[in-house]
DNA sequence: TCTAAATGGTACAAATTTTGTACGATTAAG
DNA sequence: CTTAATCGTACAAAATTTGTACCATTTAGA
């Protein structure tokens, strides 16, 4: 079953969280006690977050992270690739091109950028916001 | 990075291969011979593919898989689906709805259908009849 | 009817990845 | 200068994915 991993899960619950607290800044322990997850878990997460100017941190006492910019600037996808790194669903389409060792039999050289591309797509056309907002529209057509 | 299986990536190819004879018969070994793939690895994905009615097995001697339908009918998330399970991005929406443990703490219950959804819709957007076709359009923006 | 060729199913060991945690360095407020 | 917090790195454990093997079942052909 294809999926991504936890840490994209708690990024995502863990930045709803901080966007309860729009402009405030949090702790990495607050957010954990907010959360439940286990503290050493959510500040590895904030951090890669941060890496990604997702959030926003500041360091030494009374420090912590606040939100970088609303949440309808801010796509899953850019969250998914903050902490689970870039999106390449093949390892054909993740190092050059031409790279695998099969790539003379390989029928399909580079096909899997339009997969690729797809998928990328459709998570850029989800942001945060979309996720934040209680549930309205989408009572979608389950395809087995 | 988020990812699907190698053996997605395999069924890709072996169903490639299989596709350029249309209409005949080929034995697991034939096939990984064609696409130098080891021959356990494509038997146990042509096993998953024939259970998804994606390829067509006759047993005995002689015996082989064909395709079942033409390319244009095959979608990656059929492929997908067959080899790697159903698609759901996280444990969450895998279960039945408020299943997990920190369910009532949960800020984003059952919002990852949303991303779910989306990315099922892209896979089922290109078929293998799109991975065969040379390329000519995609040149696409990067997106970073 | 018997034999050879092939798939079907299951089970399992190894390798890789993901996950969770810890520790020391750095920074800033009071 | 002390305290509170992030930063970065490194690492062990757990879970998943991968690759392989084995045996049962089926069918064509001699």
């Amino acid at each position: 079953m294809i999926r991504f991993s936890k840490l994209a899960d708690y990024a995502v619950v863990i930045l709803t969280t901080l966007y309860k607290q729009s402009g405030s800044v949090m702790s990495a322990s607050e957010i954990s006690n907010d959360t439940r997850l286990p503290e050493p878990t959510v500040a590895k997460v904030l951090k890669l977050l941060a890496k990604s100017d997702i959030v926003v941190s500041s360091r030494g006492a009374q420090g912590g992270y606040k939100i970088a910019r609303a949440a309808e600037g801010v796509r899953i996808a850019d969250i998914v690739i903050a902490v689970d790194g870039p999106v390449s669903l093949t390892a054909c389409v993740e190092s050059g091109p031409n790279d695998c060792e099969y790539s003379c039999a390989c029928p399909i050289k580079g096909r899997w950028e339009l997969v690729n591309t797809a998928v990328k797509s459709a998570l850029e056309s989800i942001t945060l916001a979309d996720m934040i907002t209680p549930n309205i529209i989408m009572k979608k057509e389950r395809v087995s």
